[in-house]
DNA sequence: CAGTTTTACGGTGACCGTAATTATA
DNA sequence: TATAATTACGGTCACCGTAAAACTG
């Protein structure tokens, strides 16, 4: 048998207040109960702790050595277990996310000011990387959680859909196809198309649409980076076709998004994380927050 | 606080040996004991502390967190339930005794070494002063305990009876009256007498032992100190009477004590403690330790 | 399929609260 | 005598251990 917290918490208790019943009252329980809890502890180190009579009760020499040093004991307990608290109420937490540097800027930002208006106690990291370093850095533990469009995923990390993103048509506001009610693919044929280079996904998706209408994919330019795709057009060089969420980048340009269909190609964008490992808290509710955010944003209607 | 110390116990062992079954054995318990343990913290806590599998347990970020500070805390106790121990077994611990310069020098050093040679760990620190510095510092809580004599005595001291200490006669080894098979106080008619001032408590038992015999107490000489009394006897000056334990002071000097009858005068030495306060481990194994010592240098037979 | 954790469940013992007793100023 | 601590005692609930089930590699 061993000693427990509750005569611990007795003891303290008794000492601070010098008096078994008020101590009883204060720990909400009753006086005898904490005499026997005084009496058992006592017992347990065969040493007496307090000297008390009927009328005073007061810490021995070894009472007092034993009140210091288990009060500083029962405080880091205290502490350990407010602090995990803490985790779980989202008042304190650190969440590192990673994400595709397009989606960093377009929706993160948003999700991140909401939450942290929410939960102002957990910070939030993110890093804009690749595709294949988001699928590093999720799988080492490095980061919490990854967002992005996975084709094929590592079977040790799990898949958290957020929302359906589709391929959209981007072009000018004057340009024909912007007025069109239901642009679809063969709509592009003939177009001067500003194309991702073959080492993003979204080009591939894009070749199978092209194939999908049996039209020639020619791109009358090649660029790596969306925002540059997007600058291309509102120059008037072309048209691009891109994920949803590069709508978001294109607000303030001279740039429309138009719904593609025939067919609709689109991927899921998915929070991931490592399947043999909890969310925590914090990141649990981001995704939440996250995936609320997303949705608000989802295309407009035609 | 509704969590126990066995849980945070299982977490420990859980988190370290990363093994249920494994951590159950080390704490002598079961499994699912172990199981439900870190189940039911983890509930408490509204936050979860392990990752698992079947095959894998590993701590969450909130459960290295929780664990960290919750071993310090835990240690933190542990070390004051040790030290209360140590307390207890006497490993540990300090007395501070207050008593009079005779006793101190008398019968206190033999009692000290043997008590340190059981009890290396405990500390002994003597403090040789009058009986009234005595009392006040057993009343005041500034010594553990008070040796000596004392005839009338503050209600709020208990009184421990050491070992019944009569008066004897001293004189020197080819005196008359040391070869007196049972000198009385009738005998120290007309002996020149050594006597102690009236400062000392011994001396108003001399005037006793006189007046009962009717014989008037006209000293030859008056000193302060039994030590001085010893050396003037020692010197043939006369013949003093001095309590039983003086009989170690008078050890390697020209003197030898007699038992001195009709009447048997005598005191109780007693150790004197607060009576509100229990006597520590240490003060009690000292007082038993010095009424084995005492007892062991009584008066050797005439 | 083997090893490990979780769930289910029945029993026992620890702890609590009520009530009576003892002790102190 | 009044107040507070201790002792006595009965009940309940938490915790434990056995056994069965679920899960992972």
């Amino acid at each position: 048998m061993r000693f427990t917290l509750r005569q611990i918490e007795a003891v303290l208790a008794v000492a601070e207040l010098g008096n078994f019943s008020r101590a009883a009252e204060r720990l909400g329980s009753t006086q005898p109960a904490l005499s026997q809890a005084v009496r058992d502890l006592e017992a347990e180190l065969d040493v007496r702790l307090f000297d008390r009579t009927t009328r005073r009760v007061e810490l021995t020499e070894a009472g007092r050595a034993f009140r210091d040093q288990a009060a500083k004991g029962l405080d880091e307990i205290d502490r350990a277990v407010g602090h995990a608290r803490d985790l779980a109420a989202l008042r304190r937490g650190r969440i590192h996310i990673a994400a595709p540097p397009l989606l960093a800027a377009a929706v993160l930002p948003q999700a991140i000011v909401e939450f942290r208006a929410e939960h102002p106690g957990v910070d939030v990291a993110v890093e804009d990387v690749g595709t294949d370093r988001i699928v590093a850095g999720v799988a080492s533990g490095q980061a919490d959680l990854g967002i992005g469009t996975f084709q094929s995923l590592d079977p040790g990390l799990e898949r958290l859909p957020i929302i359906r993103d589709d391929l959209m048509l981007f072009c000018p506001p004057d340009h024909p196809l912007a007025a069109s009610p239901a642009p679809g693919w063969r709509d592009l044929a003939g177009e001067p198309l500003i194309a991702l280079t073959r080492e993003s996904g979204i080009r591939l998706l894009v070749e199978i649409g092209f194939e999908t209408v049996e039209q020639p994919l020619r791109p009358a330019h090649e660029v790596h980076q969306i925002a540059t795709a997007l600058a291309l057009v509102a120059a008037g060089l072309g048209v691009t076709v891109l994920p949803t969420y590069a709508l978001a980048a294109a607000e303030g340009r001279a740039v429309v998004g138009r719904s593609l269909a025939d067919p609709v190609i689109g991927r899921e964008v998915v929070v991931i994380h490592p399947s043999d490992r909890a969310l925590s808290p914090a990141a649990r509710a981001f995704t939440d927050r996250l995936r609320r955010v997303v949705r608000r944003l989802s295309p407009p209607g035609p």
